[in-house]
DNA sequence: TATCATCCGATATTTAATATCAATCACTCG
DNA sequence: CGAGTGATTGATATTAAATATCGGATGATA
């Protein structure tokens, strides 16, 4: 459902808002409409720049606002990565991520097998899973092009002792 | 090495201090024993408060920078989940959360099968996967307890129509 | 078209996190 | 043990993300 073309989810949304008389504003429409139309995971910001074109006078707020209505009702889900502002995926049904620790970019990815993860025995703790959803962290093609520019996680830290190695050498301050 | 007991990552941070030449502050020895002895994800500012009695003058900023700075060196992870700050786990291993969708408590989980999980072929993507982390949604032991406080994510959104069915009856309010 | 609940835009506010900078402190070396 | 040096700290200001408020506007229904 998630994966279906932008105008069968437009479709899904306007029936859904009916059912739940719900108003069909254009700011909805809008708003729902870039965010399937893109391959990517806008965050609210780049919603509403994108969206102000089409749509001159709306503000910001709606904007968050209408991202979160859309939430709520099932059409999109929230994604978080550290360093990042919440970033709204088109697609609900169960799928992963590729996050790219370098730009920050998350990729969707599918594959039957991932969905065949066992679940964790934690019935001892008493927690009811309802679904789960993996991040798969690494770089993406974009970042491996511009070579040497060192990945977040492996950045070093401290200068190295003059005199004692301490592992591989730091090349660089 | 992420489930060390607390001593003794407080021992190898020390021993990473003093390999990177960087001070050996008290704040910065507050702030990690205080994360590694718990057993939840505290947030920044959680850290800070807990912190305060034992360092009176610990300012908020500080420990924001030695949170940092213990996760560029290793010691510590970030995690983060729509709707919460971001949250700092101890562990560095590969493991795995729980996440509770209403109190939005971070669990570890571990189970060796988890470990195993396929991953996708994203070699045309040119994507180069590092490691893996899933998160588990789902409700904790505590929340299941008072019962009837729905979920963020079930909760109904708008009123159905009155005469038609849309699915499931919604109960209450 | 009239009615009414809901939503929108503008604004202010909260919260999380980062930047700046003088004073302090930890580490090293003599 | 004491001085020198560079990084850290705390205070403050600032940025950025997200939410709250409220009068006026708008969509849905009849």
């Amino acid at each position: 459902m998630g994966t279906d073309p932008p105008d069968s989810r437009i479709a899904c949304f306007e029936r859904l808002c009916r059912q739940r008389r719900l108003p069909l504003t254009p700011q909805r429409r809008a708003v729902l409409r870039f965010v399937v139309e893109r391959e990517d995971h806008p965050t609210a910001d780049q919603v509403c720049e994108a969206v102000r074109p089409q749509l001159p006078g709306i503000s910001r707020a709606s904007v968050y606002r209408v991202l979160d209505m859309l939430v709520r009702i099932g059409m999109l889900t929230k994604v978080c990565h550290p360093g990042s502002a919440v970033r709204f995926d088109p697609r609900v049904g169960r799928h992963h991520h590729l996050v790219c620790l370098q730009c920050e970019r998350i990729i969707d990815v599918e594959d039957p097998r991932l969905n065949r993860v066992p679940l964790p025995d934690v019935r001892g703790r008493g927690f009811q899973i309802n679904d789960y959803h993996i991040h798969f962290r690494g770089i993406c093609a974009a970042c491996l092009g511009k070579k040497n520019t060192r990945a977040r996680t492996t950045r070093p830290v401290g200068r190295p002792r003059a005199g004692h190695r301490t592992g591989p050498t730091n090349r660089s301050r």
